[in-house]
DNA sequence: TTGTAAGCGTTATCAC
DNA sequence: GTGATAACGCTTACAA
């Protein structure tokens, strides 16, 4: 493998020269820079980026820690911040945490010492330990989807209360009385906001006895262990408020093996749409984030941040939730 | 930041001491041992990767090139090469290349520049353009899910041409005698080899006069243009075959919209599943790639070669490909 | 516009 | 067991 010594010398120049060359920096007289850039062509030259790594102390790469690639939501952020990031010249490193915050503090520490430029995060939980760990080694990080307390810091995610409010008052002036929660874990902030606004729906409506609140993992099999749970308890409930698309789509398989209908017998609204290229006929009435946009913005935020270019104080983006009225919520009715 | 000469100074050895107990390499006194982790820790003291690697030539790095994350099959893929990286302590760099040979070019470069350890492919294009380029600088490779000619190469893929043969065999059997091809793009590997099962079903049953492909990108809007071209034909197809998941959908949408019945009034079968997670009722009849499994062995054989551990000659990996009969490919009658 | 010298933080090599 | 030295390939700082 030929170095910027070998260039050099088959230019008749300094490495030096070579180096503002290849990074248009400085100046370099235009036959300087032909000769120099036949030798590089001649030699099939490619710069060692570790080196200049070392010494220049940026990477040209960010990281990307969600929980779950194979959660659509999360391949739609990734791909977005993807895009972007390799728009700029920026390779992304990638991971899933599986909602651990062991693994979350194991990869950032590898992230870390890989001196990535940026970290593009989605907390496992809403403590600000892996925040502040970022911070101490002096990295950038913009947080996605989650909020965390007590910390300035760039964040791009959605309103998840307002969210889950609009779906749950659009049940209730449906004619439902009595809407079960399938939450997602304690510890997500996502989690704890749309049982927020559950809530706040609920209490406003005045039914607050009502009030009916499970709590698990973000996966199918947990939505469908708790709708079967909820299914047992009397009174039924006339409707289901799914936390996010997994527990949803276990939702309605448990209602689907238990023979109850929907939206007949029961209605079910769901947080998070799945894209339209892995469904035929979209049934779930649904409040959609916009899950590219989100990967989006925090990395041009995360770009912006490092380029010096952003204003001094934290940005907060919070990008609309869009809510998409389909089948599963059924019509108004009283019961 | 301390470096470690700083830890070397504190505990008074040489810095070379300090590396061999940081890396287990070499002897070191349990004495010694000690008083260097003290200072370690004393001083919070991180290896800085760059220059280990720098020096080393490892960077404990895999490369993932894909076409497009938003695939459930490359998502799942991805996951499992992710998985498996991590628990062998390498990170996960990757990139969307959109079927594009330009991109995915450009990817490589970047990927090689630095200094990736090994990179798992999936060529865009069946030629061995960007193979001979990876292993002319010196790195390894491991192609996944396609093929590409004339290489001497690890791989780790299904049989995509017994696949599609036995799902045209299904449809010939339950009385199908024109089925149409939803092919892939035909620089694809894949595409190729599943309309090549296609073909070979077709001629088997003496039904060649009826062979009829359209190619098209491996997306839905494609699925879904080609079906309305299939069924703007006369005669009418009876069957349609989609060479992957997206197409698939997208065709459904199509014989959706023009009111078409699935499968009273068509029979629809698909090479790719989508994962269990994503599907309340899944419904068609499919040749299901074990694509977790794909990602997972592909980087087993990776880090094996990079450890010296595997075989000298070069090993393709053909997993099996599971054919799973659901209603959308209907029952036998005759036509 | 170009070059010199030094150093980024490690580890390979060889010596003791 | 431990250490001195050089080197990995590049760029910053300064000089000409």
């Amino acid at each position: 493998m030929p170095t910027i010594h070998d260039v050099a010398k088959r230019a008749g120049v300094a490495p030096i020269t070579v180096s503002r060359v290849i990074n248009d920096s400085g100046y370099a007289s235009q036959e300087t820079r032909k000769r120099v850039e036949t030798a590089i062509a001649e030699l099939g030259y490619v710069p060692n980026v570790l080196a200049r790594s070392l010494r220049s102390k940026r990477t040209n790469t960010l990281a990307l820690v969600i929980t779950d690639i194979t959660n659509p939501f999360f391949t739609s952020i990734s791909r977005g911040v993807e895009d972007t990031a390799s728009a700029a010249g920026y390779t992304t490193i990638y991971c899933n945490t599986d909602e651990s915050e062991e693994k979350e503090k194991k990869y950032l520490q590898w992230f870390l010492q890989k001196q990535v430029d940026g970290i593009l995060l989605v907390p496992a939980h809403s403590t600000p330990d892996s925040v502040e760990f970022i911070q101490e080694q002096g990295a950038s990080v913009v947080l996605l989807d989650r909020k965390v307390p007590n910390v300035e810091i760039d964040a791009v995610r959605c309103d998840s209360e307002a969210g889950a409010y609009a779906l749950i008052k659009l049940l209730i002036d449906r004619g439902h009385r009595y809407i079960v929660a399938l939450g997602g874990p304690r510890e997500a902030s996502t989690a704890q906001d749309r049982i927020a606004g559950y809530r706040r729906a609920i209490t406003e409506a005045g039914l607050a006895e009502n009030e009916h609140v499970y709590y698990g993992p973000f996966t199918q099999s947990s939505g469908y262990e708790l709708t079967t749970q909820a299914l047992a308890h009397t009174p039924s409930p006339t409707a289901l408020f799914g936390a996010n698309n997994f527990i949803s789509i276990g939702a309605m398989k448990a209602l689907r093996d238990s023979g109850i209908r929907v939206p007949e017998e029961i209605a079910v609204v769901s947080f998070d749409d799945l894209p339209p290229t892995l469904v035929v006929d979209p049934f779930l009435t649904v409040a959609a984030q916009p899950a590219y946009q989100m990967g989006q913005k925090a990395t041009e935020l995360l770009l912006n941040r490092l380029s010096g270019e952003a204003p001094q104080e934290c940005q907060e983006i919070i990008l609309p939730i869009e809510i998409i009225v389909r089948q599963s919520s059924g019509p108004v009715r009283a019961y």
